[in-house]
RNA sequence: GUCUCGGUAGCUCAGCUGGAUAGAGCAACUGCCUUCUAAGCAGUAGGUCAUUGGUUCGAAUCCAAUCCGGGACACCA
């Protein structure tokens, strides 16, 4: 295969490298690698479209800067005309001018293609955990980064080639959820979704909110006994620790200390929260459960059934979506086997009361129980049954946990024991941590009631987007009541996942309500507006002869230019977004495009349009800017289906 | 206390495998709708990249220390 067309198959920049490394070799005979050449794209005051940085080549080159680059560019011009035409020197930088006829190839054999930037299969697994609810409260805001963030990585990963497992592992037992289950049956009279109109899920979270709410009715009288000194509520034990605290809190360096007070009065008040009538009754629940009781099982079975209903609605909704459910009331008793075998090769051991552990000081960690001493599992035992078992159903290369980062030490220890066990699930253990969600004002807070309900944020980005739309005074006469319906849907949607996931997700992001509804700037309704209207101009053109092998052939203007470019780079980009694993970057991207794109359609000189298609001068330039605004258009729509996005064909 | 993540424009964020004069959006201010959708475009203004030192041709980016903030270090999940 001729250098030329080897060339031409990779990225462009990739294509400068190896170039780049030829002319090196020939020049200085040095041997570098594609590594070692840093290209960067061309600042706008100069000429050119990248830039080969030649400051670390002086070494061997023994010459200026300046020289060294004036030989390279020589070079590339001389050995690579289909690929650099023209070169300029500012000190070290050495500005290329890709040759007009490269783009307008790439276009060519590009624009067309709605399956932009997909990789072919590379025959690798990985499963992404994402979403995980408990089944006892509706889904909130910081779900929704979750759920937002598993879907799209999992199609980042697609795009990128891997076969992926998205999963979900339900949290549907435990004490929170025996909370709701208990609170229903106190306070409820038998009401139902049926009866009340009210989505599963919300009925359910609303009698866990009951719940906790006669937990702190309850707790108040036993905390105030407790604060003087009369510990009937408490044992032995307790009431020595207890004794302690409240000394402690008269003591004058805590009195006065806002912080140190607050922490020991939480122990105070979780300690007491425990002995409540209610507590001890949700705790006694839990264990019929465990037994298998019949009456609890079947209430059980009956209240997840209506949350799953209103989580599959949200979903739904939501359009996300999952290949394989794992259920917490199957998987919590797994990982005992595990254990057992841990002791028996030694790497654990047991304490006098028969708990099991594991020692990780070696690591720098702690010891980590493992199994209490009356043979309960603990959260970790329970999540190193659950990855052995996710291994040993698909043999993934990968398995990928969307959890918030407040676990990362949990984690970190997870991958630590699974390897100290020699599990085979250990090294593609990959915690995928983000950044917790908050407010204005902080942190939300269930106990607080400053948490965003997902149901309520939609809905409301929905009417936004609906009344935004009669605002503008649209000229959307010629809507269906259908598709004025899926509009709203499209634009309130993709503005609210657009919002969360345009923020790295490894960092906390502030989610300012008024900031979030806003359908103008760095959004995905300026997004999908660009898409719209290239989709309009496409209809009004109608059908064009011989596009397919057309091949422009004449100079491009700057933003004809700085498109192509943009497209060319997707495919950077989406390797980028994987490696970084970062929804973020094709969201920055994807707006990078639809801006220029905006530029490209409205720029004028003395009121005529630069970039008219319709109107073009030349028969050539039409075909041009079509080819350039069906690939942009590709390549837009291919970006926000990453992230989960509709495009709409007109707004 | 130990570990860990962060600190860039008034606000929300890009940029971080070292490269040229640090970029967007929002908010503020100026212009632009008789020709492909003004949910848009063009422009003005706004910066001690937390601080100090170091590494080097070159530091927002790498290293160290300090300050500030979040999180974790449960026989909770």
């Amino acid at each position: 295969m001729p250098l030329a067309l080897i060339i031409f198959r990779m990225s462009v920049v990739q294509s400068i490298r190896t170039a780049a490394v030829t002319a090196i070799k020939s020049l200085y005979d040095q041997s570098l690698t594609v590594a070692d050449i840093s290209v960067n794209t061309t600042k706008p005051e100069f000429e050119g479209e990248y830039t080969i940085v030649v400051f670390s080549f002086t070494k061997f080159s023994r010459q200026k800067p300046e020289e060294t680059a004036q030989r390279i560019g020589e070079y590339l011009v001389a050995h690579h005309p289909e690929l650099i035409t023209r070169f300029n020197v500012v000190k070290g930088f050495l500005n290329l001018s890709i040759n007009d006829a490269y783009w307008a190839q790439f276009l060519q054999q590009n624009y067309s293609n709605a399956n932009i930037g997909i990789q072919p299969a590379n025959g690798k697994k990985i499963m992404v955990e994402y979403s995980s609810p408990n089944t006892n409260k509706p889904l909130h805001l910081g779900h929704l980064r979750n759920n937002f963030l598993g879907y799209s990585i999992a199609e980042i990963m697609k795009a990128n080639g891997f076969e992926v497992i998205k999963a979900n592992l339900v949290n549907d037992r435990g004490i929170h959820i025996c909370k709701s289950m208990l609170a229903w049956q106190l306070f409820a009279h038998g009401d139902t979704p049926q009866t009340t109109g009210i989505k599963g899920d919300h009925l359910v979270g609303d009698y866990y909110v009951k719940f906790e709410s006669v937990v702190k009715e309850q707790a108040e009288l036993i905390i105030d006994r407790a604060l003087e000194r009369d510990f009937q509520d408490f044992d032995a034990t307790e009431a020595e620790k207890l004794e302690k605290l409240v000394t402690a809190l008269h003591k004058p360096e805590v009195k006065d200390d806002k912080d140190k007070t607050s922490k020991i009065m939480d122990d105070i008040k979780e300690m007491s929260r425990n002995k409540t009538e209610i507590m001890q009754q949700a705790k006694i629940m839990l264990q019929q459960w465990e037994a298998g009781n019949h009456e609890v099982r079947e209430l059980w079975a009956t209240m997840n059934g209506w949350v799953y209903e209103g989580f599959d609605e949200t979903y739904k909704r939501l359009g996300i979506d999952f290949d394989k459910m794992y259920y917490e009331s199957e998987t919590y008793l797994l990982g005992k086997n595990i254990v057992a075998e841990g002791l028996e090769k030694g790497v654990l051991f047991k304490k006098e009361d028969n708990s099991v552990w594991i020692d990780l000081t070696a690591d720098g960690l702690d010891e980590k129980l493992l199994l209490r001493g009356d043979g309960t599992s603990v959260y970790m035992t329970q999540d190193l049954g659950t990855a052995c078992l996710k291994y040993e159903d698909y043999h993934m290369d990968q398995s990928v946990y969307v959890v918030a980062d407040e676990q990362n030490y949990h984690f970190k220890v997870l991958q630590l024991i699974l390897q100290k066990l020699g599990e085979p699930a250990a090294p593609g253990i990959l915690h995928l941590s983000y950044g917790m969600v908050e407010l204005p004002h902080g942190r939300m807070k269930s106990r607080e009631g400053t948490v965003v309900d997902a149901d309520d944020m939609i809905t409301e980005m929905v009417e936004t987007a609906a009344k935004q739309t009669s605002e503008l005074g649209k000229k959307l006469d010629s809507f269906s009541e259908e598709e004025l319906h899926t509009l709203y849907e499209t634009i309130g949607l993709g503005g609210l996942k657009f919002f969360l996931l345009r923020v790295d997700p490894k960092k906390k992001m502030i989610f300012n309500p008024e900031e979030s509804i806003s359908l103008t700037g760095f959004t995905a309704t300026f997004v999908q507006y660009a898409y719209a209207r290239i989709k309009s101009i496409i209809r009004e053109v109608g059908a064009v002869a011989d596009l397919p092998s057309f091949n422009y052939s004449g100079e491009l203007l700057p933003l004809e230019k700085e498109l192509i470019i943009l497209n060319e780079q997707f495919p950077v980009v989406l390797a980028e977004a994987y490696r970084e694993l970062s929804p973020a970057v094709i969201a920055n991207y994807a707006f990078q495009l639809a801006q220029a794109f905006n530029s490209f359609y409205g720029e004028k000189v003395e009121g005529v349009p630069t970039y008219s298609i319709l109107r073009a001068v030349t028969e050539e330039k039409k075909k041009l800017r079509l080819q350039i605004i069906m690939i942009t258009a590709h390549t837009i729509a291919q970006c926000m289906k990453l992230m989960g996005i509709r495009v709409p064909e007109r707004m």
